[in-house]
DNA sequence: GTAAATCGCACCTTTTGGGTGCGCTTTATC
DNA sequence: GATAAAGCGCACCCAAAAGGTGCGATTTAC
């Protein structure tokens, strides 16, 4: 399916809430106040920004999570990779020759592999020209000029 | 995670099949005969696409597939709604009003539903603008004036 | 020392994806 | 009309991923 993991909505979540407060160290729990979801998970998802170099975090008593860069450097792209992997779209996407892992057994003959990379590359540069900064407005913001119809 | 499902790659490798001949009939035997493909799967995909008026199908003996369109007009977004539904990236992207259902507690004070949205409608869109026929090229084809890095 | 916080590992449950069994229905061919 | 070739339709199963929790270790301000 076509779409993000709960893991990458809590990271954007608490993105958005590190980005009200620029500076400031904010716990997980206090995150939690504003937004019902699970802390643990949030948490889970913080570490792995903090691994992306996306926030930096203090421990112990008073500690938390801040934004490491500005809102305007921080890409959808970058924060998706560190939740959920960059988006490959096809299974054998990412396979370098041959099937000994049998993970793809149309291989070289596979008529979909390389037009479809096509469609990964653009939703990649898509999230990548979404920053963190377009995502704080509350109305629909359109980072791309994508606006077709919404037969949805 | 954000990839297409099998059934959509069976569904895509038939359509380029069909779209070699256009105009013939045929079976879901004859595609797997190319590619190495659970027939069954290849089969329900086509089924799914026939619903969707995508192809046409013909039963008994003889019986079998055919586009029911130009690839010209066939674009990978129809597919891709025909076989995994259109693309949500968020779990409560299709909500309606209250949270009853009890799929996102976050609700009306979640930060991130409006600015995916425009996210998810790029996507969409992407997808839309795709044909078929820009997929049956072998090399890969950019739809859309997509080119940044290849950082992946 | 205590409480508050991030870490780290393991485990569980539910959902989804992927696949198959088996039979029914339709239709061309002999 | 019998037979074989095809698309349908249902139910079921297995594996993988998503989503979530338990429990403890570590760090740090007070």
């Amino acid at each position: 399916m076509l779409k993000l993991t709960k893991r990458t909505e809590y990271g954007l979540i608490a993105l958005l809430r590190l980005a009200e407060t620029p500076g400031d160290v904010v716990s997980v729990r206090e995150i939690g106040e504003r937004y019902p979801v699970p802390l643990r998970l949030m948490g889970e998802a913080l570490k792995a920004l903090h691994h992306a170099g996306v926030v930096d975090s203090a421990r112990g008593a008073g500690g938390g999570f801040w934004l490491a860069k500005t809102p305007e450097e921080i890409t959808l792209g970058e924060v998706v990779a560190a939740l959920e992997g960059a988006p490959s779209l096809t299974s054998c996407a990412d396979l370098g020759a041959s099937s000994k892992d049998g993970s793809c057994d149309v291989q070289d003959i596979c008529p979909i592999r390389s037009p479809l990379q096509s469609i990964r590359q653009g939703i990649w540069s898509l999230m990548q020209a979404t920053t963190l900064r377009s995502l704080m407005g509350v109305s629909p913001l359109v980072p791309l000029e994508f606006s077709s119809d919404s037969s949805n």
